[in-house]
DNA sequence: GTTCCAGATCGACAGTCATCGATCTACATA
DNA sequence: TATGTAGATCGATGACTGTCGATCTGGAAC
């Protein structure tokens, strides 16, 4: 349903009747928002989303090794980052004897990226 | 620069040498990242997310009248959270009169899901 | 077994955020 | 003028989150 401005609200309108009409909100789309939400909430962080840069830009796995140098940051710290990324299904892990390697999972970056347009 | 997993770090390494060669991440991407990351923070809440979806699905501007009844939550929460849109750049608002009408300024957007794929 | 190391988890702390009621600001009408 | 109304702003509060040092886990090498 679109709004015509045309139709807007009246200034003066007869007591106990809305100011316009309510709009629809199926509650399919809102169960999509709000997936699409907590994806964007996992992508909302500087930190996040340069390590969700990183690992794109490279085509295989990347040991945490070489991600927690890239920043100013502890290593529980980036450990956490990527738990947050791996939570919203946009990254996986993969341990390889003491190391720990991980991945981009594309498809929620692409449902969000298809979401947005 | 990929990682190739056969040359990935070796359980035996020289006392002081780095245990995987170091990942390159130019400044301009770190930048963009973070521009990207501030856009994805505001569509990071499911109130936020339905209200751009909602003001998407409509053709013109909604009037913030419209806007309140869809949720359960006072109208200085809401209006809270459209302001947070509109300062990510997400959302432009008008007034006219007594009320106040939003709209997406697709911009943001756009940019977001080109930088997802 | 013991020792060492990479990475995950824990606990605490400070800063941020979502939410609300109350209030303020414009504007419209009388 | 005064009154009423839509929406923004303020202040407080509780919840969440980013960050850290400390610790835990489990492989690897000895």
């Amino acid at each position: 349903m679109t709004v015509d401005l045309e139709l807007a609200p009246k200034t003066k309108r007869p007591a106990g009747e809305p100011c316009c009409e309510p709009v629809v909100y199926p509650d399919i789309q809102r169960a999509q928002a709000e997936r699409m939400a907590e994806v964007a909430k996992a992508l909302g962080d500087p930190v996040r989303m340069q390590l969700v840069d990183v690992l794109r830009k490279h085509a295989g796995k990347v040991c945490v090794c070489e991600l927690v140098p890239l920043f100013d940051l502890s290593q529980p710290t980036v450990s956490h980052h990527l738990k947050r990324l791996r939570d919203a299904g946009i990254v996986g892990s993969e341990r390889r004897g003491l190391w720990a390697y991980y991945y981009v999972e594309p498809e929620a970056l692409e449902e969000l990226s298809a979401w947005l347009i």
